[in-house]
Order: C-alpha cells, then sequence, then structure tokens
DNA sequence: CGTTAGTTTGAGGCAGATCAACTTTGGTGG
DNA sequence: CCACCAAAGTTGATCTGCCTCAAACTAACG
C-alpha cells in the first residue's frame, strides 16, 4: 500500500473528517496537495460540458488520491467526492517534493498504481464499444458489491459508474430479482452467486 | 521528451525495422522490452473477446511503448502494430532495472506520461457515454489529422478510436464532404478550418 | 411524520449498429 | 506501363437497444 511507504517518513499530515457528500477537489482546479484515505470511502466523478457525470474510480483505506493531477502537473480532471462518512490526511504539495526525492520505493509504487489504473480505464473505454449496456451494469453491480459489500450504491451510482442510466439499473436491478439471481433490501441488494449474474451475460 | 533522457546512458539498444501491419508485441502476452519510436507511426490496439478492435493510442517519433505494462507487472493489455514503415529500438527488460534506478529524472517523466494518459483515457470514456457516434467521429478526424498530417488513415482505423463503425465514419465524412468542411483525396483528407467542423457539433 | 432524495414502471422515439451489395483505389508483378 | 485484384470505401435499407421524458411510489433521516 502506497500510504505506508509515506507513514515512515511521519511528515506533517493534516487530518481532514467529513461527511457523504462533500467536495475533497473540485473538477478544474490545480492541485495543491495529496491525500490519503484513513478510513470511508471516495468517488471520483467527471461532469462533462452537457451535464452528465461519469464516476471514474473509488478510493477506500489505504488509497492515495490527487496523484493523477499532481504527477500530470494538470488540474483535477475531476472532483473527489466522500462516498461516505470519511477520515483524511493531507499533505501539501511542497512537503511532498522533498520526501519523493528520498524514496524511490515509493516513485515505483505510484508508476506501479497510475500504470494499473491506464490499463483498467482503457479496458473500461473498450467494453463501452463493445458490450451492451445490461452486460456493462451487471458487471458493475458485481464489481462494485464485491470489493465494497458495505456501502449501498444508488441507482445513479451504478448507472455513472457503468456508463448506462439510473432507469436501466432499475430495470435490469428488477429482472435479476425477479429471476432470483440478486435479493434487494430496501434500497440494497445482495447476492450469493455472482457468477450466475456474470454468465448471464457471457462475462 | 523520455527517450532524450534514456539516450544519454547509451545502452545497448537493439534496432528494429518494420514495415506497416508488422506487430510489434501482442495482446496478452508479458513485457519483455520497452521500445522507442526513432521513426514512424505505431498504434495501440486492444481486441475484446467479442472480436472488436479499439484504437487506443498513438506513438510517435520520440515516444516509448511498453511501459504502461513494464510497470504495472501485467500483461500486454493491447497490441502494438506498426502504421507506417517504423524504426524502433528495443531494450530488453533486464536492461531497464538497472539505469532507471540511477535516474529519477526520467522516473518523474514517466509518471508524468502514465498520469497524462490516465486523465485522456478516463476522459475519452466520459466522452463515449456523452457524446453523439458523429461528435467523437468529428472530433477525431480533426485530432489524428492535426497530430499526424501525413498519415492516411483508414476509416476502421477511425472508427476504432472514436469508438463507432467504419460505416458511420463514411457516411459523416460524405457528408462533411458535401458541405466543403473537408475535401477528400482518394482515401486521404484534408480540411482548411477545424474550428468549423467542430463548431458543428458544438466541440 | 413530513419531506426529500431515491426508486420504479411505462410509453415512445431515434441514433446508429448491422447486413448486404456494389464501386473505387492503389499497390504489385507480369 | 498497364492490367489485375485485394483491400478499402460507399450507399441503402432495416431493425432494435436503450435513452428520454413523465408520473407515481417509497425509503430513510431529522
Amino acid at each position: 500500500m502506497v500510504y505506508e511507504l509515506i507513514e515512515q517518513f511521519n511528515p506533517a499530515f493534516v487530518d481532514k473528517n467529513l461527511k457523504r457528500g462533500e467536495v475533497i477537489y473540485h473538477e478544474g482546479s490545480p492541485p495543491d496537495a495529496l491525500y490519503f484515505v484513513e478510513d470511508g470511502l471516495v468517488g471520483l466523478f467527471h461532469v462533462t460540458e452537457s451535464g452528465k457525470e461519469s464516476f471514474l474510480r473509488v478510493f477506500t483505506k489505504g488509497d492515495i488520491l490527487g496523484h493523477r493531477s499532481y504527477f500530470a502537473h494538470e488540474e483535477y480532471h475531476a472532483s473527489a467526492i466522500a462516498l461516505t462518512k470519511t477520515r483524511l490526511r493531507m499533505i501539501t504539495k511542497e512537503k511532498v517534493d522533498g520526501f519523493l526525492q528520498e524514496n524511490p520505493k515509493l516513485l515505483y509504487k505510484l508508476l506501479e498504481l497510475l500504470a494499473k489504473d491506464l490499463g483498467k480505464a482503457e479496458l473500461r473505454m473498450a467494453s463501452l464499444v463493445d458490450k451492451s449496456a445490461n452486460a456493462r451494469i451487471a458487471e458493475s453491480l458485481v464489481c462494485l458489491k464485491l470489493k465494497y459489500p458495505n456501502q449501498t450504491w444508488t441507482r445513479k451510482e451504478i448507472a455513472e459508474y457503468s456508463g448506462s442510466t439510473l432507469e436501466s439499473v432499475t430495470r435490469l436491478m428488477s429482472q435479476l430479482a425477479e429471476e432470483g439471481l440478486i435479493v434487494k433490501q430496501g434500497r440494497d441488494f445482495s447476492f450469493e452467486d455472482h457468477n450466475k449474474i456474470l454468465e448471464k451475460f457471457e462475462l
């Protein structure tokens, strides 16, 4: 985990406590700091000109955020928003520079992170063209729930993650519930065998 | 340019000459080396299970390729294929490790590269959901031709770059030609004012 | 409990993918 | 240099996935 590599240095962290919906940084603003998730869940969202939101990435305990813009020397291309009550540690840009120099191991870890995320993003891009909306929704349902079982994802979040719409998510979930592949529990849902769901769409 | 940073080290490069269509590395195989484009053009293509191709990235003179898989410790997620007669230099994995250690400047450059490409990929992903096929095609037409004016892009390549189909590309190009926004010249095309094309789709 | 954010279901429409048949281009080898 | 032909491009017709709009319902939190 990246965080462990940084923690050793015990740099001047600033703690931040956020509740669901609070913004960590805004799309379009210049990167000021790096953030580490101590606890909770953070989502990265891009809003297009026409107002459509894309749910790009999820960050959880131990993850770093803000690093992409930092290393690209670009403004944030998306907003980071707390998905639950979240505890963060922040370290300012200036202070980062110093100890990055002396920690090549960390640089390699960050390279690995960005390289993996680039791979994921490009494969997701390909699947947007290739797979049906329902297949992508099913995949997102399984992926989000398996990785973050405690989170009650909204239909909107699932839609934005899968590149579809809220209504299509609802429709598919109703169908899957009818077929017994998922169980709806209030706004939340669960499943026993995620493979059955994936098989249905040849995933 | 990354290449300049590596060249100083004058490591044991192996030269490779390729003609259009030749494969540099295959999707799915483990990364064996890093490559540098001395001259020519290289495309990175991913093929989905169902057989659909995505045109992910273009590499030109001075660019590095193979680095994503190398740093992610993953198999290649796409195939690199020469788009023109191309001259490459290759350096094996083992030899890379050594001089990366002694060149932190290079690490930063590679971080910047991957960070920028990740940003691009995620914005492209968002635009696949948001924009119409014609808007994406128009954008690709302009982008590919402005950056690589000497290349005669096939309709198929433009389609795979924009996440559309060969037929839709043809149709849009015919329409744009009729409106005088582009000029078709054999299989190639050109334009005087790319802004007019983009404006047409509110880009 | 009231209010708001989130969810469900239906009906309708169209962008653009797919399939098919035909034409053109430009490289190459005789 | 020209004829040939495979690869690339064009155009039309069809069909459907899923987005959009609308309206009514329900969970969950203060």
